[in-house]
DNA sequence: ACGCTATACCTGTCAGTGCGAGGTATAGTT
DNA sequence: AACTATACCTCGCACTGACAGGTATAGCGT
């Protein structure tokens, strides 16, 4: 199965991160763990993309964090959504949802002729 | 209605353009009529935005032009689909069934918490 | 003749975003 | 002692859409 292109999933990445956190409170190295997890086949992220996202998010204040000391000993930064991050996770669901329209509209116009490509299509 | 946001849209404008060519050769002034009349109310686009768009498909040779004289007596360019942009569309149609699907696993994942936002989005 | 609108093309610069390579440090295991 | 897993981080690259602006012509109304 090949993998979702950067450009399929740009500007997705946050949204999922919000999505994780929507589970409840985790931390950086956790968050990639679980993503990878949940879109296991599709996607692998490394450490290296969802930093920096994860800071951006809280420059924006959609999401807090707090250090803390682990049963491991180990320094983890917990992440939690903020009332504004949770807002924001609905509308990007929104957004989501209308490029999911939008698509459809575009495909569905084209339908006579696509079809043929559709067909061949199994993930 | 809101709009979709560069963010969410990013990466897919391409595909966009690839369809309505799909459905035969046009020239890109119509193209950004064309399309926001099927995006109505979801898009707008810019003529600034689609013409490096199309510069870029031509460069990767997903699609090929030909000045031709219209009836109106101007100038159009008239892009049309390769081959090569035919399997790329197809392609990209498979992206955006992958990230339906990651979508659905990760908010399907998330679905109890999250139920409470789904409920309240109306387009 | 004049100005306005629609048609039709174009460029340059900006900001946002994921990627990948690389770096640091520590705990536990072999 | 070496290695792996955990856990954090930064920097620079490439790509992409947005936006402002520029050019030119046909056709219409005044």
């Amino acid at each position: 199965m090949k993998k979702l292109r950067k450009q399929t999933l740009d500007g997705n990445v946050e949204t999922l991160l919000l999505s994780i956190l929507e589970s409840g409170p985790s931390y950086g190295y956790a968050i990639v763990k679980e993503l990878n997890a949940r879109a296991e086949g599709i996607l692998k992220l490394g450490e290296g993309t969802i930093y920096p996202v994860l800071h951006r998010l809280e420059a924006k204040k959609l999401i807090a964090s707090k250090w803390r000391l682990a049963d491991n000993k180990r320094q983890r930064k917990y992440y939690r959504l903020t009332p504004k991050g949770r807002r924001a996770f609905a509308n990007n669901l929104q957004q989501w949802q209308m490029l999911t329209m939008l698509i459809g509209k575009v495909v569905q116009t084209a339908e006579n002729k696509v079809i043929p490509h559709l067909k061949g299509i199994s993930l």
